[in-house]
DNA sequence: TGCAATTCGTCAGCATACTGACGATTATCG
DNA sequence: CGATAATCGTCAGTATGCTGACGAATTGCA
């Protein structure tokens, strides 16, 4: 299927080209490292979504959502379903801001608390397969690169990271 | 906000641990693409897996959804509701197949081929933009890798590449 | 040849994302 | 103080992506 190039033809977009574009290798390996979470810790029944959002309660308690969104670079809109999950499930506490009532204060659980404890070793071995088809030395190259490319470009995204308050 | 650490306590799964994970970088770096791409080809009306799939449909005439999902590494379940709002579009036909009657052979129309001939421009730009963070000498590097880890962990996908039938 | 296994496209259901908009509330400034 | 601006959470609408299932059609094998 190679070799319908033609002379003073526009050459078309073939396979090859799409699929080793950078913006197509990145949608694969966002699915790929998708599943991949989903398989280890399909005994804890939380996404990675959910486990950042976790974490992130966890860590900081009585956050507000639109605080979260900018800690964990969420859509302000996609993280009301999230914690609404969450909350379906008891991992987290949902109840109006004292201070500023336009706000939901979120606070983590015992059984949440518990979660992101025992979901630890699935987390881990994730973040392990992912890289594992790099050279151990070429793992920490690209996760400096991802770094880099993911700051550098924050601006773009709708939901940029954000530092602290 | 460092340094909480406690002797004797497992110590809590941080921002910094969490904002570093792959996993979590990877999803970040995948929405920074789609939102350049749909950014860059604004004028088009068109998303990154539609432009996909368009470009396997204009060089594969008369193919069938499921080998398309195959090349283009799709969900055979997603592709239905994209292939369908190329067609409304007018980008594309989607027929009875002639051979096996389960089949959908999908063709490209002259308001397709336009369209891959005018987007090419901004997808190019789409590309550079991605990776513009990086030293030029960085970006094959980055590349190789990520060819590399999409295709050794293709089969984790539900959606694996496959070459051709 | 005939029947079981497989395949194709689709459906319902769920989860993640983004746009644009809105009411409720808070902050700002004249 | 009071009007305006900004912010918070949410809603409707749209798009991607997955699981599990299904009817229709085809394939493969006994």
């Amino acid at each position: 299927m190679v070799g319908d190039w033609e002379e003073k033809m526009p050459e078309p977009i073939g396979d090859s080209r799409l699929i080793e574009m950078p913006g197509h290798l990145i949608r694969r390996l966002h699915q790929i490292s998708f599943a991949l979470f989903l398989d280890q810790a399909k005994a804890f029944g939380v996404t990675p979504v959910q486990y950042a959002a976790l974490v992130a309660i966890n860590r900081h308690p009585g956050i507000d959502q639109t605080t979260l969104c900018n800690i964990i670079a969420f859509d302000r809109t996609t993280i009301g379903g999230v914690v609404g999950r969450l909350q379906r499930k008891k991992l987290i506490t949902r109840v109006n801001g004292a201070h500023d009532r336009r706000t939901k204060a979120l606070h983590i659980t015992p059984a949440g608390r518990r979660l992101i404890r025992d979901i630890e070793p699935a987390v881990a071995a994730t973040q392990r397969l992912i890289l594992k088809p790099l050279a151990p030395r070429q793992r920490s190259v690209f996760k400096q690169m991802l770094k880099h490319l993911v700051h550098l470009n924050n601006a773009h995204s709708r939901a940029p990271w954000r530092p602290k308050r």
